[in-house]
DNA sequence: CGGGATAGTTTTGATACGCTACTAGTTCAG
DNA sequence: CTGAACTAGTAGCGTATCAAAACTATCCCG
C-alpha cells in the first residue's frame, strides 16, 4: 500500500488545490511557444473565439465578455487582428452600431499554427476515459466559474436551454431561428446554462428561494 | 439519439481542441479576481511555489524553471514577494552564490486568499471519479508538455524514478538523502518522470532506438 | 591559480492590458 | 418630436509584465 500510494502516487487523489494549479500551469504552458507566428495570447483567443462563435457573437462586445475583459481592450485586441489581415469587419445593416468579424482565409490559416495544437494533441493521446471525464469536469467548472464571478457563461447552441433539436438541425428559443447543424456547435453569447443535469455541479443545487 | 447528442451534448466526446480552449480558459479566468489582495498572476504563482517546494527547491532559478521564464524575470518577481513581505531571504552556506526563500507568517496567511481557492472549491465539488481523471490527466499532461518544450517537468519526489520508499517515509537517490512524508509531498526541481506507466501517455511508448 | 560554468541581480525596453472618457447609434417615455 | 437613458465601439494613457543582455560573485576542475 505504500509503494501504491507513493510510488504510483499521482494516479491516486490529488488534492483540489493542486489540481487546480495544475489547471492554470498547463494553461499559461500551452500559451507559450507559437512558433515564431508570434500573435500574442489575446489575439490567439481572439482569433480562436471568431471561428468558432456563431454570427450574432462575432462582435468585439461578446469577445469581451467570453475573454472576461473589457470593451476596450478587446477592441483593441480585435483591430490589431484586422490590421494583421486575419479578420474583416463589417458593418451589421440592422444596428449601425454595431460590427462584425470574420476570418479572412489568412486568418484560417493561423489556426493551423495555433500553439494550442500542442496541448490539444497531447489531450488526443490521453485514454478514451480521461478525455470523457475532462469533457464532462471542465465545461461544469467553467460554467461554475462564470457564474460565481456573475458572469454568463459562454456554450454552444446545442447545449443551450433555448435550443431544441429538429430533425437536420434545430431550433433556438433565444432569437426564433432554424439553426443549421454547424451552428449548432458554435458558441453563443446569449448562452443560458440549461436544464441539463450532467452540466451542473452536485452542490449548485441550492437556488434563489 | 439526436437529444442526446445536443441535449445532453456536453457530455459527449468533445474534440481536443475544445478541450484545451476550455482548458486555457478556466486557467485564465482562475488566476483573475484576486479579491483585492492584489497580487500579479506571476506573484501568486511564485507564493504557491515557494509553499510547496522542497528545500533544495526554493530558490530563484528552480521558480524560473518552473514557471518556464528566464532567471531575470524570477528574480523581480521573488524580490517584489520579499519586499512585500510574504518571502523572507537566506542565502545558502553550502554555496554563498545562492539563496533560498522561505513563506513567512504573512506569505501563509495570504495564500489563504488565493484567488486559486474558487476553482479548488468548483473541482471539489465534482464528482469522485471527475476528480480522479483530472488526476491523473493532468500530470500526465504536463509532463508531456514539458518534454515537448525540451524542459524538465516539476513533479513531487513520491513520482519520482530517485525515490525510494521506506516505512514512516522514503529515499531520495537524487541526493541520498531520508525524506519525512511531508517532504514526500513536495516539489522537487530535479524530479525525474519516472518508471511509472500511469504517468505515461499511450503514444509515448516509442522509445530511442 | 585561471578558465569556465553557474546562481543571482540589474537595467533597459517593448508591449499587453485595463481604466476612463468619449462618440455614435438605438430605444423609449412623455 | 425630442431628449434622456442605454448600448456598441473607439481612443488615449498609465501601469507593470516580461524578456534580453550585461554584470557580479562564487564554485569547481584542471
Amino acid at each position: 500500500m505504500v509503494s501504491k500510494r507513493y510510488h504510483f502516487g499521482m494516479s491516486d487523489d490529488l488534492p483540489p488545490e493542486e489540481l487546480a494549479e495544475f489547471l492554470v500551469h498547463l494553461g499559461r504552458a500551452a500559451r507559450g511557444e507559437d512558433g515564431g507566428a508570434s500573435l500574442t495570447p489575446a489575439q490567439w483567443t481572439a482569433l480562436r473565439f471568431f471561428a468558432r462563435a456563431n454570427r450574432a457573437s462575432r462582435t468585439p462586445s461578446a469577445f469581451a465578455s467570453f475573454h472576461a475583459t473589457t470593451r476596450g481592450t478587446a477592441s483593441q485586441t480585435v483591430k490589431s487582428l484586422e490590421t494583421k489581415g486575419y479578420l474583416v469587419r463589417r458593418r451589421s445593416d440592422e444596428d449601425r452600431r454595431s460590427v462584425r468579424f470574420e476570418l479572412t482565409e489568412a486568418g484560417q490559416q493561423m489556426l493551423d499554427r495555433d500553439p494550442l495544437r500542442h496541448l490539444a494533441e497531447s489531450i488526443g493521446r490521453l485514454g478514451a476515459e480521461e478525455r470523457r471525464a475532462l469533457g464532462r469536469a471542465l465545461p461544469a467548472l467553467a460554467i461554475d466559474l462564470a457564474t460565481a464571478r456573475g458572469a454568463n457563461a459562454f456554450g454552444t447552441c446545442g447545449d443551450c436551454r433555448h435550443f431544441s433539436a429538429r430533425d437536420g438541425g434545430g431550433h433556438c428559443a433565444c432569437v426564433s431561428a432554424e439553426l443549421t447543424p454547424e451552428e449548432i456547435g458554435q458558441l453563443c453569447a446569449s448562452f443560458a446554462a440549461g436544464d441539463d443535469p450532467a452540466l451542473r455541479l452536485p452542490e449548485e443545487q441550492k437556488e434563489t428561494p
